[in-house]
DNA sequence: TAGATTGTTAATCGATTAACAATC
DNA sequence: TAGATTGTTAATCGATTAACAATC
């Protein structure tokens, strides 16, 4: 079998799970985990754990299940946590900034090395330990620093723009933080973490779990 | 038929892209969009869109489409964003403060009325028009203002203690922020938004169009 | 050994797409 | 009228679950 190409999204959402809850098993000493320990943390069947896991080049142990170093070494591996990936943020509102000044990004290997903003009055003020930059300064950061992601954290209205830019300058892939849908070429990925979307999601789930 | 009891999430989480996609139609005037324009700007088929659609008690018209204005407030009452959410954010980091201080919740009817943390350096500290509140009156906030929401903030390590004294305190969904998995009964809604679980699917995305 | 757990095949379930009659 | 578009049924596709032989 030829692991690890294309893995379905469903299966990727989830193995950030594994990876999350493995680590911390990890972190506390634990040295192995099985299927169904992780289906019962997680909510899912032990089935769907194993079918997943089966995309991965690492095995299991009867009687025992994984070894939770290995497992946690393959899923970083999968995921690419292992490399370094060039990021910006184009928008220096409150959550751009947000995204710049958390730690969690920088530990998981994706350092953030550039912040873009077309308000004049924002370029030049410091975010951490970057400062605001131009959106004429974009491609060229992109290039020289070999940048692969940008994260999209600007008004809904100007999204769209802001990923052609990023695409004209070669970006890898897009991280869209805006309430609208973002087209790209089939060469440049693209993830949506729109927080309101997620809690239209949420209003409509709590008005049917009323109804019930 | 018996409409919007229980869509499926993939369904619903379309539906915030033809919201969006709709409420922009509207702001520019156009009156009337079809099946496949929606499909066509948002990369779906047709075919997926009408039967998304046919969930939603509004019909389309032969040969004209939808009509945008009737679409979108259906669209907004299936979702509930018609509706007034109390919401509270538990974590006054970087990025609790930035979902404050964000204009887009409020206007999508998530009425952010708290903010609290568990550093006793940041209670009392100003954000926008809030105050970091101290975590003992956490449950006493949710009982008096009637919140619905709790939004998880607070690193990894703490976020399902935080979710437990949300739960004891009866709040009826939970937007999970934090890169692990949250547990909660049933009877809660529990939406993810782990901003760096979507950064691994994206590094993966990334390496397996390269890979092709 | 007996029992627990994996890995994998086959069955089920649900979501997407195709097709087309009905409609304006 | 002719043509475009919906709404819905049926077909396809993919994802989840069940089952169980293989293993330690």
């Amino acid at each position: 079998m030829s692991f690890n190409s294309n893995i379905p999204p469903s299966v990727i959402k989830r193995m950030t799970k594994y990876l999350a809850y493995v680590q911390g098993l990890n972190a506390a000493g634990v040295e192995w985990v099985s299927s169904s320990e992780l289906a019962d943390t997680l909510g899912l069947t032990s089935s769907t754990v194993r079918q997943d896991l089966s995309h991965v080049d690492f095995s299991g142990t009867s009687k025992k299940g994984y070894e939770t170093q290995g497992l946690e070494a393959e899923l970083v591996r999968v995921l690419g946590t292992d490399l370094t990936w060039r990021t910006i943020v184009v928008g220096a509102g409150n959550l751009g900034r947000a995204l710049v000044l958390h730690e969690d990004f920088a530990e998981r290997g994706f350092d953030i090395c550039g912040i873009f903003d077309s308000d004049k009055r924002k370029v030049g003020t410091a975010v951490g330990h970057l400062n605001v930059q131009n959106m004429d300064e974009l491609a060229g950061t992109i290039r020289s620093k070999n940048v692969r992601i940008g994260v999209i954290a600007v008004p809904a209205s100007v999204a769209q723009n802001v990923a052609h830019l990023l695409i004209a300058a070669k970006i890898r892939g897009l991280l869209n933080l805006a309430l609208t849908h973002i087209t790209a070429p089939k060469s440049v990925a693209v993830v949506d973490a729109r927080i309101a979307a997620s809690l239209m999601e949420l209003s409509y789930a709590i008005k049917s779990l009323g109804t019930k």
